[in-house]
DNA sequence: ACGATGATTGTCT
DNA sequence: GACAATCATCGTC
């Protein structure tokens, strides 16, 4: 899932017309004890093992997080998303983010959530899957990835466990 | 600019 | 009952 971590920089991620680029991700995976699927399976965390293509938002203190699940299915690994440059519906941006700055936008996990109306909902979804039943869907644009920019790699954030793995990636 | 801190809710032991 | 993949704010340098 580093190479995942990695691929995903440049790439755009879009839920109903509302979206931007990644510019920064974070690799988890089972083994290591700051990824949710550390210590097995529970129900919150089953969407981390459905493989390539799903996605695994959970909620922490009052913010919802997004991650891109890595395969093989049945494995506990993960990336998570942490900041977008906003580019697709703006507008709406900026009314779900009424009363901030536009670099605060969509600079973390909780606040790219909040932008593009990521909720619990969206928890173990497919990538890109039409929506059956009307509901709008996180999709991702594939373009030129991070051709065009340099990749910053560095230690996770916000953690408390495995700090030293550096396994956080910046587009810059 | 940077680091410490408190809020506060669901989930697992 | 303890913990947490965060955020916003406050205090220092």
């Amino acid at each position: 899932m580093l190479d995942l971590a990695r691929a995903l920089l440049g790439q755009r991620l879009v839920r109903g017309g509302v979206g931007g680029v990644i510019v920064e991700t974070e690799a988890y995976h089972q083994r290591e004890g700051a990824c949710h699927a550390h210590g097995g399976r529970t129900a919150r965390n089953a969407s981390l093992f459905l493989g390539g293509g799903h996605l695994y938002v959970y909620r922490i203190h009052q913010s919802t997080c997004l991650n891109v699940v890595a395969d093989p299915a049945g494995e506990g690994a993960a990336v998570l998303v942490r900041a977008l440059r906003p580019e697709l519906g703006r507008e709406e941006i900026a009314l779900r983010r009424a009363g901030r700055p536009e670099r605060e936008w969509t600079n973390g996990p909780g606040k790219l959530c909040l932008a593009l109306g990521v909720t619990l909902a969206d928890d173990g979804a497919r990538l890109g899957e039409d929506p059956a039943d009307g509901v709008e869907r996180v999709e991702l644009c594939l373009g030129p990835g991070a051709e065009g920019g340099r990749v910053l790699r560095g230690p996770r954030v916000g953690i408390s466990r495995a700090k030293a793995l550096p396994w956080r990636f910046r587009l810059v």
